[in-house]
DNA sequence: TTGTACGCGTTATCAA
DNA sequence: TTGATAACGCGTACAA
């Protein structure tokens, strides 16, 4: 709102012209059953006449209750990141409810500091999805000590209680590398995100857990730590891997972008894919159809998660909200394609 | 803000507890010159310790002046806008502003809903990319005759006064059809989105205007409306234009996504890419350099875009602000790559 | 250097 | 069915 704005039209405009109280018009506005039928329509009339609209800043300082939810996150533009955010929006505005996102930029740091932006600018809820970096959690905690709602999504807090929504990482990694097992993989890397999030680590013990169930030795020389991810990252380490004397022949990667930077590696450098190096990402993202061959993954509905976590937002409010809700894990699934895929799959 | 939660602590509580006025404390806060040094220290200290939050609300209400700038865009989750956003964002943070976000989804119905429920919100000033639908005005206008900057961006529209951040789209598209030409293609086909958005009629513009500098006949069966330029649409649309007695040998497309479609299409059917058919896309998004073969493009540089929007809005209510600047065009780039090279490039 | 008093626009309470 | 009044938390003109 800058200086030399044109004046808005208040409640206190329409009582004036109509004759009657401010409060008046404010139940009118809202329908409330006290006020008169043809006041009602009088007041509705001329608000639209006059072009008033409601000034939820004012609304929300005398409610103290405000329409808007907060969003953290680490990237806008990453696609996980970006179908997250169509989630909560799309629910929110379902509900009436105004979305303001921040980003983080995956620094400590910057997150600290946009919790705090966002806790002043009053939120109703707070959605969360944490930097890489975030080890420490007291600018959350005091949010949730405040009273307002906080709901982690996908990278989640250690030891913060909280309401979370997420994807059973353990569970789903160990499908993903178990269906290279099936596919007769014996040496299998794992491309491990940063190891300061539990949810990489999550999808370490699942990758372990398929190999010791395979009855296949663990190799910790194909563990290969990344940093972010990235297609170029994958590359990069698939590269380094493929000068060990003895390379894998199989990639579960906790992501799908590093995945295809394995792919891209095998591709220029005449290695087949899937016969002599299996790969499976994370994800499902939309290039796993793009890349050639496509590439094999499991999903992580992003969208739904959105949903669920804002509506989760707004339930936590409510005291009847049972406490096994708290936790929502949502079901993913595995996605063959034709880079994982050596043999025709056992059933449909 | 829900119901039971705590109570926040206010300049008021600061004030009893270190006996001195509300004002004070409000002033010692933001170092006004007038109070005493001891006094801003004490007051800092003890905000600090009892956790204070300056209300946000309470302060825009009494300022007229809100800190926080609306962005209306059709989807979050498309490369192009997601990236859009990151810059908006970043930008807002750096000046001190949150960012409410909102998608139309491309209709029109909810693009003017939202555009009501920020302007309510009493935002300082509006990003917008307009949905596919729009083509009437009002909703925006109303903003802006009310003296809430809107810039727009990208999609914008065609007889609206107002500010605007985008590329040379008659330019840009002449370019990359050029390029075609340069390649040695004589039969090229455009897919064209939706012609009730200027963006997409500018690029027919550079299309034609290229081919008729080129001495190129102009094949009306050769331009396609697209809808929602998608992967899918443009594998369809693809093998329709094959089905001609006569096809095209090159494909400017107005996004990546059709482009990747067409060469999906090509890939399925041993056309080969790019010397019978050489393909170039819009937008230059990451998905280019995973394709294979590479996919050619030209830049469409979104986070500057952001960027720009963002200082534009904030500017706009300077009356230093020169007229010249309130369209800023930016300069993109051609990106060849496999899918459109059939001889070495001229230069570097 | 600090305090007093009012208003931003809305809504809740109490009274009429 | 409607009106008067106070209060949400903050900032500022004016007074001290």
């Amino acid at each position: 709102m800058s200086n030399k704005r044109k004046k808005q039209v208040t409640i206190y405009d329409l009582a004036t012209e109509l004759n009657v109280a401010p409060s008046t018009v404010s139940r009118a506005l809202k329908d409330h059953f006290s006020i008169g039928k043809e006041t009602i329509t009088a007041v509705k009339d001329l608000a639209r006449k006059r072009g008033y609209r409601t000034n939820t800043l004012a609304s929300s300082l005398r409610t103290q209750e405000s329409k808007t939810i907060g969003v953290l996150v680490s990237w806008i533009n990453r696609p996980f990141i970006s179908s997250l955010i169509h989630g909560v929006e799309a629910a929110a505005r379902e509900s009436g409810y105004n979305v303001i996102i921040s980003q983080s930029q995956d620094s400590y740091e910057n997150e600290v500091a946009n919790a705090k932006t966002l806790f002043s600018s009053r939120i109703h809820a707070l959605v969360v999805s944490l930097a890489v970096e975030t080890t420490q959690y007291d600018h959350l905690q005091e949010i949730i000590t405040s009273g307002t709602p906080v709901v982690f999504v996908d990278r989640v807090p250690t030891d913060l209680e909280g309401d979370r929504v997420m994807i059973d990482n353990e569970k789903t990694a160990r499908m993903a590398t178990q269906h290279l097992i099936d596919q007769g993989c014996r040496r299998i890397a794992l491309f491990r995100g940063s190891a300061q999030q539990v949810i990489y680590r999550d999808r370490e013990a699942g990758y372990r857990a398929a190999l010791e169930a395979g009855g296949l030795e663990i190799d910790e020389s194909l563990i290969i730590a990344f940093d972010r991810l990235t297609v170029e990252e994958g590359t990069r380490l698939t590269e380094q891997l493929f000068q060990l004397p003895n390379p894998p022949d199989g990639i579960f990667s906790s992501n799908d972008s590093a995945a295809v930077g394995a792919i891209k590696y095998a591709r220029a450098n005449g290695i087949d894919v899937p016969r002599q190096l299996a790969v499976i990402g994370f994800n499902d993202d939309p290039v796993c159809e793009i890349i050639e061959p496509q590439l094999s993954s499991v999903t992580h509905p992003a969208v739904e998660m959105g949903r669920l976590a804002l509506h989760q937002a707004l339930r936590i409010a409510d005291p009847e909200t049972p406490v096994a809700d708290r936790l929502v894990k949502l079901e993913t699934q595995l996605i063959p394609r034709a880079s994982s895929l050596r043999k025709p799959l056992i059933d449909g």
